[in-house]
DNA sequence: ACCACATTTAACGTTAACGTCAAGGTAAAC
DNA sequence: GTTTACCTTGACGTTAACGTTAAATGTGGT
């Protein structure tokens, strides 16, 4: 699992990850990583031997990715969100930017509640049909 | 538009509509009707020329499947649902189907509250990202 | 230095859910 | 009984999101 630990900032916390680390920890596979990497969504950095080297930053993403993907989205709708939320180094991102990641976060809220309520629309019409189906086993006794 | 008017009974209700007709008023093309029969989610009868003459209770099952599908169901999720609805004529289905069908319908249900609850999660994770974002914005000025 | 295992790039394969012609039959309107 | 509009069965095309080799390199441990 080459358990990759560079040298420079050895604060307790670990520094870096190899792919394989991370699949595992996040139970996907190296192929949906390095997919993901191929459409855009990160782009972690190489070691001397040109090996993938993820930060904290990165599987931060990867949670985030993988939450969106278990929503239903696809790659195209998250590349927005993590392309404004990776133009911000840390908090000293410019004003613009900001209100624009707050926009595009708030868009992106409105959609989940959108699906919420598909999804409680189908709710209601199973509950007609589990309703039906408990009446008529009750009047068939 | 073909208006598919089958002669039989004729009690003031539609009887039978052409694929034109359902993919119209379900804005849906005819090749996703013609798909849905395919994989056997529906079979609609035929008229003397062999053409595809649908039902009220055929319409119902597409606006089911619509719903799922716009929830993010497969077509493989359908079938087994809509596979036990067709088995039951009218009321008149044995006891047995009956509960299958209705303990089918329970665990769909419960299938989609885990989806709606997938999705509660990421609203969350935006809620903290949209009030990170709200903060910095307060304290920019 | 050497082994065993992890990683890399490149490329072809796969499944789902339709889209998109093509070449005729059918139905309804005139 | 022709148009004219709609429907039929193929069958090949398309996109998304990975899966699956293959052949070559890199890495950690002894």
């Amino acid at each position: 699992m080459s358990t990759i630990q560079r040298a420079g900032a050895n604060g307790r916390e670990k520094e870096a990850f190899s792919i394989g680390e991370l699949a595992n920890e996040l139970n996907i596979t190296t192929r949906t990583i390095r997919y993901y990497e191929e459409r855009g969504l990160i782009s972690p950095a190489r070691t001397g031997g040109r090996q993938r080297a993820y930060t904290r930053r990165d599987r931060g993403h990867l949670k985030l990715i993988l939450k969106h993907r278990d929503a239903g989205f696809s790659i195209e709708e998250m590349k927005e969100l993590l392309g404004i939320y990776d133009a911000q180094p840390n908090r000293a991102g410019e004003r613009r930017q900001m209100q624009r990641f707050r926009d595009l976060v708030q868009a992106r809220l409105d959609e989940v509640d959108g699906r919420i309520e598909t999804l409680r629309a189908l709710r209601r019409e199973l509950g007609k049909r589990l309703d039906y189906a408990e009446r008529e086993l009750k009047a068939m006794d």
